[in-house]
DNA sequence: CTGCGTTTGTGCGAACCTTCACAAGCGCCT
DNA sequence: AGGCGCTTGTGAAGGTTCGCACAAACGCAG
């Protein structure tokens, strides 16, 4: 079955594990970029990147890599080619649901718009906070939602609410049509099966470092 | 290097992926505790935590489970055992080094005292912060941080500094002789083989979803 | 005490991921 | 032009993880 789309890359089949380490290998690409290098090694990106190098190649062969052999990668094309397959040519509105503490340290988190991302909504409940701006962005109540999700046609949302409201803000996004989700929120979302929703849980990490560390002093000093 | 295993428990051959799980069954059991069950088979506590009943009978029976045939898991006794496992059935002290937004966020987050966890001390380097106060906790400048790590007895500690701070500061942390660290920074950090480090990057995960949404968009419509 | 329904714990095969090792390809130097 | 050193891209091996399916084990009813 010839399914070629148009360029040799075909993002269908490019495994999760490559997707989940291409932006970080876009991360590596933009520092190199302003060292003032314009090529680099497999070997080179992946030290950069903190990876092994064939895992890279290996990654970079799935989107239909441009790399030239006895050279390199060609630093401006493949960020080109990175950023396209992540879809992040396009510009991609994100809402922000729930500014508390940590929505505001989301909002004004440089990362985002750095790396083609915009929050170009937020949203929340409490009346001290809605009509406020930050960042000259102004908060709105969530009742405003579903017309600002459509007219912005904003596709991807962030919930950064106590956990009690995450269903319920889900349900709602949803709804307006948003269909991918990062979730902050300690729990469980129940979303139709063509949205996706990807879980950050701050205290997790801790907890997987504890049984780390646990282990460490089970088995007494290691030594270096 | 004796590697003999002692009981049928032994934390050292626990799966990464099934560590990595053990958090999110915590949860889901203080979850299932405070709406007053007392037991819970697989089926129910997967339903729980959002994965399959036949990976968490495997996860917990690595660490040598206490479940009955016939009846589940006994919640109170579940809850202890990977509490135990996690190290959490100990105060671990948790330094934060960057009061920033994020840090600010990480600080109110509750999620990490409801946990087992404590913020024991916050650092940075900002004059106007040092001195002041976050949650009853005072800020201290960086300096301050080899005594505090030593007298608090820290292992663990939370980067949440811009990333051009990080590496020095993971330096001082790992001198000062902390072995577990959690880093918010976008950058790769150098440090010895006996620390762990694990690294969140909010915007990386943005970026997984905008690809899964171009890939989506690519694909047409998917029913359903 | 016996039988029955339920649920755990696990053997096994499949799928996925990682890593090594090397042939193929490219540019540069002579 | 030809050879040489370097780097990519990938076949294959090894390891890990997943999910099914089922035997073993348990409580309870009668």
């Amino acid at each position: 079955m010839p399914i070629d789309t148009s360029a040799g890359a075909d993002p269908r089949e490019i495994p999760d594990a490559t997707v989940s380490r291409l932006p970080e290998y876009l991360h590596a690409l933009h520092t190199l970029a302003e060292a003032g290098q314009t090529t680099v090694s497999s070997e080179g990106l992946a030290v950069a990147a903190g990876v092994n190098s064939a895992k890279l190649r290996k990654d970079l062969s799935h989107l239909g890599s441009y790399g030239v052999r006895g050279v390199g990668y060609d630093i401006a094309v493949l960020t080109t080619q990175i950023s396209e397959v992540l879809g992040l040519r396009q510009h991609r509105a994100v809402a922000l649901v729930g500014v508390g503490h940590l929505g505001q340290a989301l909002a004004g988190y440089g990362g985002f718009a750095n790396r083609g991302f915009g929050i170009a909504a937020l949203f929340d409940i409490a009346e001290d906070r809605v009509g406020t701006e930050l960042d000259g962005l102004p908060i709105r109540h969530l009742d405003e939602l579903p017309e600002v999700i459509a007219s912005e046609r904003i596709s991807i949302a962030v919930i950064a609410t106590p956990p009690l409201a995450a269903q319920r803000v889900a349900d709602s996004l949803v709804n307006a049509g948003v269909t991918s989700i990062l979730n902050f929120a300690p729990c469980v979302l129940d979303v139709p099966g063509n949205v996706d929703v990807r879980k950050v849980d701050l205290a997790v990490e801790l907890q997987i470092l504890s049984f780390h560390e646990h282990r460490k002093s089970r088995n007494g000093k290691v030594g270096t």
